[in-house]
DNA sequence: TTTTTTTGTGCAATCGTTGCCGGGAACGAT
DNA sequence: ATCGTTCCCGGCAACGATTGCACAAAAAAA
């Protein structure tokens, strides 16, 4: 009941391993008697050639890598969706490593996948990465090599990421124009090119309606559990208090609100909210969660196009980009103006 | 800036691969002087075997195949999490495949899986697939094989599952200490263990209290978008109208909220609501959402740990058996019992 | 009939690694 | 001096498939 290889149909059908080997590819120099006989057979015994040996005699595996942080987090899984659909049916198979957030495993992860030969990597960063060198040696060795979501814009290589910076420009105005002015920024560890993106977003909105950036009221979490109520209470310390949170992850913006209910704060009355995020159960929330939502699924479409594009056409793909997929800002209630905001509009608060 | 192989460190050292490879191995048979250049050397270049040759030469190839309907599912990413876990530092990669719910893809992706010389496989079966005998071929062909979640009893493997039943019973039964006597079931499709066990549990808390079963208020869903609406419309059709929903998944619970609400139906007063989920936002929802809880990174975790014990103690190791793990009922908003309660209680309604 | 061309097939190397066998050197025992 | 051990190590084959090259037989051309 072993796999059926190529040998055993050469000693069937008394012929080489060779010759089967050339009929089952269709090559000319077979007789179509020749390969009649083999293909038949082959069928017949649903002969599937080892993809192990294929991989060994070093053509390609078939396989991409993808390395993320997390499996167990929506954009991650949404990403990866988007990815294995493409990577599907252009024949490829997924191989999935999860860094959780260290950059030990991440190297770690980059080496295994080398060693199984696959055919080319998809990547995002874990939150500890702040040294690239290990892909600049992979880009060198001329893996293919696309990152996503969290990326290295000094790497030469394809990148593909939401429009950051954009939505968090769009949220923070959004809150400004509702008439917050203290608006505390909930985020994701500094070193992570999506959290200085929406941190950019952030300052460029405050900027554009004049007012002063406070970094006391930036929070940078680090993945761990709970740690939104140890920073959320922080913020309410601050002196005056803010009046608006703006969280850079669907975690933080959960973490916030039920920190925030805790202490009997009234969202949007007294805090307005708004989370960067893909949960799909936002609108569900008490109250419907404001949120900028990125095309996860899109990206990691994306990606994997680019990846197999750089892999099957290797010299001849589209040269190294980034591409920028639009983020959208979704208002719920959460972020609804105070009631007195016309008030206090009027009065030029 | 090819990887290192035996070859090139037998080249270098001047002695052949079968010393270099023994000497890697601290083979007795190696003098202490050999092994110390070897290993040196070996180390300054920084070798690592090469997964592949020793997969094709027929040992281990160190990697579980997972094989799920989505990924992009809170259950199945946190079981994914677990599992990943368990084989990192048991030093075993797992490779991911989803069968979108298609039998075909499911049979595919089995043989992938074995064509990939994976030394085992964790499935959960699609909920398509009815009929099981691709994974009767695979466990009589002696391939490592656990079951989770989703498992089939008929098969002579181990399985790991949650106890669906108790869930199902007791959420039901908790309808029913409230006072709901109407209570729908908007469940998953047929095929599946776990809509069965649901179903069954659900089945025999009606009849623990004497309420006659009605397959009108039972039905399936298919995984497809925004189905949950139009079953909602169907169950509410019903007469009398239910007076509660016992949802068998998450993303079902969340649609039968939307669908509730948009019809300004009121969660708990008019309909009752329990889920049947991981969702962590749960807590969050309006109204909070009661549900029945499963261990999802336990299960993933414990197949991992039956299916590596099996590959590495073989005959040895323990036999085939279902281990099923606890689930919680964990009781909020939406299942609260309606303000009339007691005083229908008193009127024996 | 002999030479050339065509056609179909087999041999052997290759990928990286390990298992098995065998061989030379050194040593002690007879 | 011869034999038997022990200790180290090298060579070959094998895993499954592909591929360049060689070679045979048959067909075509001379």
């Amino acid at each position: 009941m072993d796999p059926v290889t190529i040998k055993d149909i050469a000693r069937a059908l008394n012929l080489s391993t060779s010759t089967v080997s050339r009929a089952l590819r269709d090559s000319y120099e077979i007789s179509p008697e020749t390969k009649r006989l083999v293909m038949e057979y082959a069928e017949r015994l649903n002969y599937r050639p080892n993809p192990i040996a294929l991989s060994l005699k070093g053509s390609s595996s078939k396989a991409l890598a993808v390395i993320v942080p997390q499996i167990a987090n929506n954009f991650f899984s949404q990403a990866i969706n988007g990815i294995e659909a493409i990577a599907y049916n252009r024949g490829y198979h997924v191989i999935i490593f999860q860094t959780h957030e260290s950059y030990e495993r991440e190297m770690a992860n980059v080496q295994q996948a080398v060693a199984r030969r696959v055919d080319g990597l998809l990547l995002s960063l874990s939150s500890e990465t702040s040294d690239v060198t290990h892909l600049h040696a992979l880009h060198a060795q001329g893996v293919p090599l696309v990152l996503f979501d969290r990326v290295a814009p000094d790497l030469p290589v394809t990148q593909v990421v939401a429009d950051n910076f954009g939505g968090a420009y769009a949220a923070t105005s959004h809150l400004l124009q509702t008439g917050r002015r203290r608006i505390a920024h909930l985020t994701i560890p500094p070193y992570l090119s999506i959290t200085q993106e929406r941190l950019a977003g952030y300052r460029a909105a405050l900027e554009q309606y004049g007012v002063a950036f406070d970094e006391n009221l930036v929070r940078y979490g680090t993945f761990g559990p709970d740690e939104a109520d140890e920073l959320v209470e922080q913020l309410l310390a601050q002196e005056p208090r803010p009046d608006a949170f703006f969280t850079a992850s669907d975690r933080l913006a959960l973490g916030c609100l039920t920190a925030l209910r805790k202490r009997g704060i009234r969202i949007p009355e007294d805090i307005s909210l708004i989370g960067f995020t893909n949960l799909p159960a936002a609108e569900m929330l008490n109250p419907p969660l404001s949120t900028v939502t990125q095309p996860a699924q899109e990206i990691g479409q994306l990606a994997a196009e680019r990846l197999i594009e750089l892999i099957e056409r290797k010299q001849k793909a589209s040269p190294p980009a980034t591409v920028k997929l639009p983020t959208t800002l979704v208002i719920r209630e959460s972020s609804a103006p105070p009631v007195r905001a016309e008030a206090d509009f009027r009065i030029g608060l």
